[in-house]
DNA sequence: GAACTCGTTCGGGACTGTAGAACGTTACTC
DNA sequence: GAGTAACGTTCTACAGTCCCGAACGAGTTC
């Protein structure tokens, strides 16, 4: 559910409302859809009729879905970013290495975009999913985003989205996070220390692109009992820069 | 660019039409889109504001592009289909032994839709993209589910989209595609031999649910020289009814 | 510095999306 | 099997809003 402040094309967001409403439920009739978003069923109706004929709506035995024709748009949308490109498998690369769960970063409207995501052998069941929006600074993936990005456009970010706590150790402290960031700027690492999810620790890197601006980071994800001492501290940050500098080279080369 | 002939809410189509137009530009300035799309520069700029507002755009530095927040629904929605849930792990299964290209399809709106793919070691380079939206009477993959569609329905898919030719070899005649289809019953197995693409040949099974309707199909596919003889015949067509039989299991243990 | 672009803002008028009531069906309940 | 409730859908009229053209400020290019 996107939240709203100021007043856009009332249709077009209704539109968006009963798209993520449609997703959300799994499905769903026309009124029951209308209780969900408080409009009428006729204006409900309405859209839904407009989205089936544009194809981004099914209708299946008098239940209506989401099509895949968002599955078309996401893709060629995904195909556009030049980290997803050659990231892609480097990241199935770093997780077949390490066994652990690896995943691709970039930042959209200030928080953090799952752009994809590998799993190795021994990997966590327990993750987020591609696609998924999570706040910036509650990941290593993110603050290895948030470290690179021009003062102004972080501070901007900070400001909009504060610091809340998702988790016991997430950083909620803006000088806090602004040390932090500075180690992350010095070594070109970042670490997330149970900070989003209880018992998940990881290491991320920057990737940066020709003219030194970040367009996203990768990481490697565990539990926490395998995610300590040598390896947490030099082994997988080592694993993970090299990558890192690996799709950096690539970028620049297409 | 889809074609809508009645009308629906204007505004929201009109907003589908930029994203999608944004799409194919691979991002885009207010201008351009206009051009593109045929409405003022003013109109193009209220849609791309509140597109923005919603997150479904990401404005960088003075150009326009689609978000992943596309990505985020079409995963659910796509996570949402048994088909997918149960049928990924055994299309990469298909394509590791076969070593050629394994798809996954579905139906919408009387096309065939492309959900999954993977890609055995000697896979053929060209093909389709996930997303991918086809006529679903040229490949393998859209015959299976046709011929176990209800009557009623192939009927009225096939009077709606019609045999357009999409290769030499692509059947355009009704009466051959039905006799076709009988066969397909008969085995449980469609062929394509490059009735879409040239050289390429592809095998294809349905997937039936609990209730014996068909929720989509499964493939191999690879260029004509590896695809004949024995292993076209009975080979392959035996391993693709296997995989398909796991899946249909699958699909009503959960 | 003129003459192009570009993105953006503004306001009034035409149109159209909205909402509520009403219809026909289906699915329950008693 | 009548009665009731919920469903999806259709219709109409009015209020509201989306749309467009014109105008503005900011960059570029010649």
């Amino acid at each position: 559910m996107t939240t709203r402040d100021s007043p856009g094309i009332q249709a077009v967001d209704r539109a968006f409302d009963i798209v993520e409403a449609l997703n959300e439920l799994d499905g769903a009739g026309v009124s029951e859809l209308a209780r969900h978003v408080e409009l009428p069923k006729s204006t409900v109706h309405n859209h839904l009729d407009t989205l089936e004929r544009a194809e981004y709506v099914v209708r299946e035995n008098g239940t209506y879905r989401t099509s895949l024709k968002f599955l078309q748009i996401s893709e060629t949308a995904r195909n556009q970013h030049a980290l997803y490109e050659v990231g892609r498998s480097e990241v199935e690369h770093l997780a077949e290495k390490t066994g652990e769960i690896s995943a691709l970063m970039t930042e959209e409207h200030g928080r953090g975009v799952f752009v994809y995501r590998s799993r190795g052998s021994e990997a966590a069941r327990i993750d987020t999913c591609i696609g998924d929006r999570v706040p910036i600074h509650c990941t290593a993936l993110g603050k290895a985003i948030l470290a690179f990005l021009p003062d102004d456009r972080r501070a901007a970010i900070i400001d909009q989205h504060e610091l809340p706590a998702v988790n016991h150790n997430t950083i909620t402290d803006r000088g806090r996070l602004e040390e932090d960031l500075e180690t992350v700027r010095e070594r070109k690492i970042a670490y997330d220390d149970e900070e989003r999810l209880n018992g998940l620790r990881s290491v991320a890197a920057p990737i940066l692109d020709g003219t030194d601006s970040v367009i996203g980071s990768i990481s490697v994800a565990g539990p926490t009992h395998r995610m300590k001492g040598e390896r947490f501290e030099t082994e997988l940050p080592e694993t993970v820069l090299g990558i890192a500098n690996v799709i950096e080279l690539n970028i620049q080369h297409t």
